[in-house]
DNA sequence: TACAGTGCTTTTTTT
DNA sequence: AAGCACTGTA
């Protein structure tokens, strides 16, 4: 038997080894998944099959990376550098970039991303004269995605009874002008967006039929990762692709398919069996990764959903803890718990800052825990947000490199064309592409012959000295390599002087973000493999911009059409190749996973992570679940999904907390507890530190009530009774409230006990002056409304607790007066 | 044309 | 709270 196999179970061995015909690998959480797909690779490459012949597609970045690195290691050799495995983005942009003009794009094509395309939509919202507060660029943007994902062209789109009929309803009858004209503008400006990576690749192998033939032949075994998270398109060009010899793997959870947002379909898993005769289909079920106490209350919220793939999560593992339920006062509180937890497990049960894991269900949420954690001085990564191309100087300065690559990219053109200034402002651009849109040319041609268009004088001069600048950039492409174009570009326009004279806190950081992006260029030119990491504080590079420029590495091939060939293909070290590679990259692939910080991101982040301990926070309504996914039966069951997700993360141990009160664009709001708390068994839970009532406000003593809230005895005595089991947490005193509780006497909560008769009004018409009663903030007087109509904020002087601005869209006020 | 000040909107998850 | 668009002034 091979080494490989050992400390496989049955199960997985048998998913392994099996070579030939489809099979559907359902994985439960923590089944090892990885591990039996990263086997039955490195299996096929023993047995014979060349590494050339796989196509593994994966969701992240990330796990292409680590798949290919773990098939290293098994099989001791570089083989696996030739396998054609990344995500699904990735491996298509790869592939476009050699097939693009038979499309009719060009191969070094702009990839958009999310804020390119809202921008264009923006813009065309703009040029047909539509009112842009009804057709906001994300509303607009999500529709075309939608329809992208789901195979439907513009024109389908238009022709479309019951489509037209649904945005007729909606009142955005215009949707598919503004797809129609988005299609035609991207076409002209030589850019796909993300979208467009699935659709094209889609297009090339359903209108060529020798392009399909090719990857056909070529892709002798297909293997999918995360199938549940596959949409439409994805679902076609997998068939397509796998059509003549059927070896297509898919590896799922159903339990685990989180992405309809983003168009995924749970369909493509739950109906596999009937895409291909003779399936084979293996359930991995054995979990190694939590305790039974974790396991067990994944498999209860999971049991509330419906209409599964019927299988049975078990682990051998320990019992372990129960599960931790927290209440905290507010979002700050929430975070200063976490801290102090982290600090405290870290001192009495010896983990590391790396073994804990704060997730959440909105990016938002991460202010709180940062500032705590920073207060304690514990390291921290945060994942998500912005990521590091996205910045403003970052873009800005690729934007020139994207216009040399792709001169007809408009959105990087205008970007730059008065960036530094040079007196092209806003009435010349919008001639330019009035120009541009009356002869369908592309902006780009419209600069290119400016005095014919119209433009004049001192204009006119600088647009000419704008076009002969970006061609001498051009023509460098030719001898020199990315890098020292980069470089050059820096220098030239003044741009990398501009933020270095910038001496503020903000500039200095915008100034050694750009020398880190000249570094990853560099490393780029130079490094061996395709994957590289940009090293997040590290030191910044000095040389570079500063110094003369460092010897030009010659590279003939720099900007001329690649040839298609696959050698040439994977060493294609162009600026082209580079611009299409760093826009599919996250925030997360910047970003290494095994420094010692706690790991702070999105559920969505987490999936296929895990961790030994896990704090699942904001399990409140109205956030999680959150208030946009309630409105049907779906999306309330892929809300579970996910809180399915967050538990499964866990290896030893898992809190879950919540808050009665958060900010939330700079006013308070109150949440009741998430109705899936209620969905964990009594038995697997710890609520000595989640107060004493489970639903706010109600059921309390008056004596628990005159203390301030559920603050009071319960989660007191539970904490001294902990610290009779471990000792005193550190730095805190004995006789101190428990520092959680964090409760500033300003920000103190005098509970209130709602009448009787407590039900909300209507508070559309509220005004100053009258008397209202809150929930929780008991009997107060309007003091004034402000805000806009449609997101009013009344101020309200509460008798017992004070001003606070209430946001009237979520309070519940019973009108009194 | 450029910038500063002001008021208004933001309401999920991501390749 | 924060980012963005719009307005008014230099």
């Amino acid at each position: 038997m091979q080494d490989y196999l050992k400390g496989l179970n049955e199960r997985q061995k048998e998913a392994v080894l099996h070579v030939d015909g489809p099979l559907m690998i359902i994985a439960g959480a923590g089944s090892g998944k990885t591990k039996v797909l990263t086997t039955r690779i490195a299996h096929l490459m023993a047995i014979g099959v060349d590494a050339f012949n796989i196509l593994a597609l994966t969701f992240t970045n990330k796990a292409a990376r680590e798949m290919k690195e773990r098939i290293e290691h098994i099989l001791g050799n570089n083989e696996a550098r030739n396998l054609y495995i990344g995500t699904f983005h990735s491996v298509f942009a790869r592939i476009l970039r050699g097939e693009a003009p038979r499309l009719g794009y060009p191969s070094n094509f702009t990839i958009y991303d999310t804020d390119d395309a809202k921008s264009v939509i923006k813009a065309i919202v703009h040029e047909l004269n539509l009112d842009d507060k009804h057709y906001k660029p994300n509303t607009v943007y999500n529709r075309i995605s939608n329809a992208k994902n789901a195979l439907v062209t513009a024109q389908e789109y238009v022709n479309d009874y019951a489509i037209q009929q649904e945005d007729l309803r909606s009142n955005r009858p215009a949707i598919g002008k503004i797809f129609e004209a988005y299609a035609k503008r991207c076409f002209r400006n030589g850019a796909m967006d993300f979208d467009d990576l699935l659709v094209k690749m889609y297009e090339l192998l359903k209108y060529f039929p020798e392009a399909l033939s090719k990857y056909q032949r070529k892709f002798k075994y297909i293997l999918i990762d995360e199938y549940q998270d596959t949409n439409t398109a994805q679902y076609e060009i997998i068939k397509l692709l796998g059509a003549m010899h059927e070896n297509v793997c898919v590896v799922g959870d159903d339990a685990q398919s989180i992405y309809s947002f983003r168009g995924a379909t749970i369909q493509n898993i739950l109906q596999f069996q009937k895409d291909y005769d003779d399936v084979k289909v293996v359930k991995l079920e054995q979990n190694y990764r939590s305790t039974q106490n974790i396991l067990n209350v994944a498999n209860e919220i999971i049991s509330n959903n419906k209409g599964q793939i019927e299988k049975t999560l078990f682990t051998e593992n320990v019992t372990g803890e129960k599960i931790k339920l927290i209440r905290t006062i507010s979002d700050n509180d929430e975070g200063k718990f976490v801290a102090d937890t982290i600090q405290e497990q870290k001192l009495r049960n010896h983990f590391h800052n790396k073994d804990f894991a704060i997730l959440y269900r909105t990016n938002a949420q991460s202010r709180a825990f940062e500032e705590a954690l920073r207060r304690m001085g514990i390291a921290y990564t945060i994942y998500g947000g912005i990521s590091f191309y996205q910045r403003k100087e970052i873009k800005d300065y690729i934007s020139y490199l994207r216009v040399l690559v792709n001169p007809d990219d408009e959105e990087a053109l205008k970007r730059i064309i008065n960036y530094p200034a040079r007196g092209i402002g806003k009435t010349s651009v919008d001639r330019i592409i009035l120009a541009a849109n009356e002869h369908n040319i592309s902006f780009w041609q419209v600069l290119e012959r400016a005095r014919e268009f119209g433009i004049r004088g001192a204009t006119l001069e600088s647009v000419e000295n704008f076009v002969v600048m970006i061609k001498s950039f051009t023509s460098m492409l030719n001898h020199k390599n990315a890098y020292d174009v980069a470089v050059h570009v820096g220098k030239q326009t003044n741009f990398v002087r501009e933020l270095f004279n910038d001496k503020s806190a903000e500039g200095v950081a915008r100034y050694e973000n750009i020398q880190e992006l000249l570094n990853s260029i560099k490393e780029w030119v130079e490094g061996s493999e395709e994957e590289f990491i940009i090293n997040d504080g590290e030191e910044a590079i000095t040389e570079g911009i500063t110094n003369e420029s460092a010897d030009g590495i010659t590279d003939q091939n720099e900007g001329s059409v690649p040839a298609p060939e696959e050698t040439s293909e994977r060493q294609d070290k162009s600026l082209g190749a580079y611009l299409q590679q760093i826009t599919l990259l996250t925030d997360a692939d910047n970003k290494s996973t095994d420094a010692d910080t706690v790991k702070l991101m999105t559920i969505h982040a987490a999936k296929g992570l895990e961790f030994s301990c896990v704090f699942a926070a904001g399990l409140e309504e109205s956030l999680f679940p959150n208030a946009m996914s309630i409105n049907t039966r779906e999306e309330l069951e892929e809300e579970r999904r996910l809180f399915y997700v967050v538990v499964t993360r866990a290896k030893q141990r898992l809190w879950i907390s919540y808050a009665n009160s958060r900010y939330r664009f700079g006013s308070l709001i109150q949440n009741e507890p998430s109705r899936f708390i209620n969905e964990i068994p009594e038995e697997y839970l710890d609520k000595s530190n989640a107060g004493s009532a489970s639903r706010s406000g109600f059921g309390m003593s008056a004596f628990e009530r005159m203390r301030g809230g559920s603050f009071g005895g319960n989660a007191r005595s539970a904490t001294r009774m902990a610290e009779k089991r471990y000792g005193p947490p550190p730095g805190r005193r004995d006789d101190a409230a428990p520092a959680y509780t964090g409760v500033k006497p300003q920000t103190r909560v005098k509970e209130h006990q709602p009448s009787a008769d407590f039900a909300p009004s209507d508070t559309s018409g509220l005004q100053a002056g009258q008397k209202v009663e809150h929930q929780k903030f008991g009997f107060g007087e309007v003091v004034k409304v402000e805000g806009s109509r449609q997101n009013p904020v009344a101020m309200i002087k509460f008798e017992n607790n004070g001003e606070k601005k209430i946001m009237l869209n979520y309070a519940r006020l019973r009108i009194i007066g």
